[in-house]
RNA sequence: GGGGACGUGGUCUAGGCUGGACUAGGACACCGGAUUGUCACUCCGGAGACCGCGGGUUCGAAUCCCGUCGUCCCCGCCA
């Protein structure tokens, strides 16, 4: 018997026999006719019911109906199918539904708890099943381009080694060989560089990983990267054009937007020094600016002696700001406070100018500073002043907090750049540490500032930001063994210690390695910006709450007694 | 590890600050009845909650206090 699609059916179809299956959606009983909205996943068609066949229907039951498809009296234009009705000849219940705990044709959401207890029913939600089928549709776009390309999908090992660094590792206790342990992988990130050394020119792989951390409303425990990699790449210029086609064509055949080409490229140092953050919201301005050389030796002591000591005075226009009080202007400062600064200066423009400093600062040198920061009449401007990063660190967040408070943030624009060369290393608890991963190739250029000034030493690494968010991050890798080992010990992992985590990879790179780079994104945020939602729970099919469980399986469980012993576990009290 | 918000019939919530007529109110769902053109159908009637759990304060606790569990958000953490 074949089926035909509830959602599809227009005024064409008048006259036509059909049989639908689907979940009953609502009924409509007013007794010698009842309504019945039919639900598939192509959408709804109304369906009628005359009274002696009144089967009794309640939401969520599975039916199959034969009938005829005719146009209505009182077309629907709210509903695609909304010109035609199905009038039911012989109706079956497949399956029955009990109430539910769970509305799926109500508007409302119930707690998150009650969402993900009774999963297959809030998927059903029409809601839920475009976000399936978007982030469907991102997957499917991502392949069609990348194969296009000529890359290939290779898929690498879920049970693999530990290599602990960064993330806590997911441990997997083997039964073959006692008191060792697979861990499920971070990321991909050595195997796709033995991949590119394998000679496969062209990685890629839409892969789930696995980091045990602490979750928020962008992260699980378990999510899904596009991981990708090329051979023969030596700087990152070479490999923006074919990753911007790739984010282009997934806006173009998911959502229809066109994406304007190529990015911008905003220097990392820039990006903090304008927005105060290493992935600036762009889809607005309110940039901040350095008006260090106004206090240099000036009318106010307490900037003066911050610019004297090597610090700077940072200013933020905040559109429109003028409008705060001094009980909101002392929340800022106490966020500001909350960073480390001593505290936060500012100044409101508009017919009369005022200020925090307007004891010790002239009105003229006032207005200058304001129109310094680009500000406009009913403006305020914030001015942080300390350690340079540490004042545009604190702007940022302000700037932030702010254009969203004041609703400045428009909500159809992607905000797109690439954020480009970052430092190879930053400052941590009494050693250095990478920036972003120790395989990262540093700048050519710096590669002389590496023993003495390692800091200053700049990374072919590259994150693409979107609306303030990290979408993906990547780099150019190291492909020698010399260098890669140089940098291991730089940070303060030694030869023996290289050898015994990392040996696999470095012999690899003894035999021909290709130089190489690539990139992961971050699928699920990519996919939940998209669809315009605020959790990545929203676009995975059964994710975990925030304490890493989950309601439906009520994972993670406690195991038998057999189990551990196989694995010659024993559990402390 | 730390901070915050929330937890009331199946679902969403009012009440909580200011304890007493709260015998816990409403909407949706559910059950029964009416209803031949609805589309969030409508109308009438009904059942369903010891207010997450435990303890304390009080003559009296949904309400105040402590603990605990759960959910969410944030900081730390996430190379």
């Amino acid at each position: 018997m074949r089926r035909d699609t509830c959602g599809e059916l227009r005024r064409e179809a008048a006259g036509r026999k059909v049989v639908l299956a689907g979940w009953v959606h609502r009924v409509r009983d007013l007794g010698g006719v009842t309504f019945v909205d039919l639900r598939d996943a192509s959408g709804i068609v109304q369906l009628v019911l005359r009274d002696a066949q009144s089967a009794h229907l309640a939401r969520e039951d599975v039916i199959r109906i034969a009938g005829a498809v005719r146009l209505r009296e009182a077309p629907n234009p709210a509903l695609p199918t909304g010109e035609i009705e199905v009038e039911i000849e012989t109706i079956e219940v497949l399956s029955h539904a009990k109430p539910l705990p769970l509305g799926v044709a109500e508007e409302g959401t119930p707690s998150e708890e009650t969402r993900l207890r009774y999963r297959y029913l809030d998927l059903r939600r029409p809601r839920m099943q475009r976000n399936l089928r978007l982030r469907h549709r991102t997957a499917l776009a991502i392949r069609q381009y990348l194969d296009g390309e000529g890359f290939t999908e290779v898929e690498t090992p879920m049970l693999t080694r530990s290599t602990p660094e960064g993330a806590r590792d997911f441990l997997v206790p083997s039964r073959l060989a006692r008191g060792t342990f697979y861990a499920l992988p971070q990321s991909p990130q050595l195997f796709k560089q033995i991949l590119v050394t394998s000679g496969v020119e062209r990685y890629f792989q839409i892969v789930r990983c696995f980091r045990d951390e602490d979750l928020r409303a962008d992260r699980q425990p378990e999510f899904t990267q596009l991981d990708l990699e090329m051979a023969f790449l030596e700087e990152p210029e070479q490999l923006f054009p074919l990753l911007e086609g790739l984010v282009a064509h997934v806006f173009r055949k998911t959502i229809g937007v066109e994406i304007a080409l190529p990015l911008p490229r905003l220097p990392h140092a820039e990006a903090i020094a304008r927005y105060g953050s290493d992935k600036p919201d762009l889809r607005f301005g309110m940039e901040i600016a350095d008006v260090s050389e106004t206090f240099a030796g000036g009318p106010f002591r307490v900037f003066a002696d911050v610019v004297a000591g090597g610090g700077a005075v940072r200013a933020l226009p905040v559109t429109g700001g003028a409008t705060k009080s001094r009980g909101e202007l002392a929340k800022l400062e106490s966020v500001a406070k909350g960073h480390g600064l001593p505290g936060l200066a500012w100044i409101k423009t508009g017919e009369e100018i005022t200020s925090s400093l307007g004891k010790h600062v002239p009105s003229e040198t006032l207005s200058a500073l304001a129109a310094r920061a680009g500000a406009q009449n009913g403006d305020l401007v914030l001015l942080a002043a300390g350690k340079p990063d540490i004042a545009s660190t604190t702007l940022g967040d302000l700037r932030l907090r702010l254009a969203d408070e004041l609703g400045l943030i428009p909500q159809d624009r992607w905000g797109l750049a690439w954020i480009v060369d970052f430092p190879l290393f930053k400052a941590g608890e009494g050693r250095l540490e990478s920036e972003h991963h120790p395989f990262t190739s540093p700048r050519a250029e710096d590669l002389s500032l590496i023993e003495r000034e390692p800091l200053k030493v700049r990374a072919k690494c590259y994150d693409l930001v979107m609306n303030g968010v990290e979408l993906a991050s990547g780099s150019i890798r190291i492909h020698r063994r010399e260098l890669q080992e140089q940098i291991f010990r730089i940070l303060g992992i030694g030869p023996e210690e290289a050898e015994r985590r990392f040996g696999f990879f470095l012999r690899a790179l003894e035999y021909g390695a290709p130089p190489h780079g690539g990139i992961a994104f971050g699928l699920d945020r990519w996919v939940m910006m998209m669809a315009a939602e605020e959790s990545i729970r929203e676009v995975i099919a059964f994710p975990k709450t925030t304490t890493g469980a989950c309601p439906l399986t009520d994972a993670p469980s406690i195991v038998d007694d057999g189990q551990l012993k196989e694995l010659g576990l024993r559990l402390e009290p």
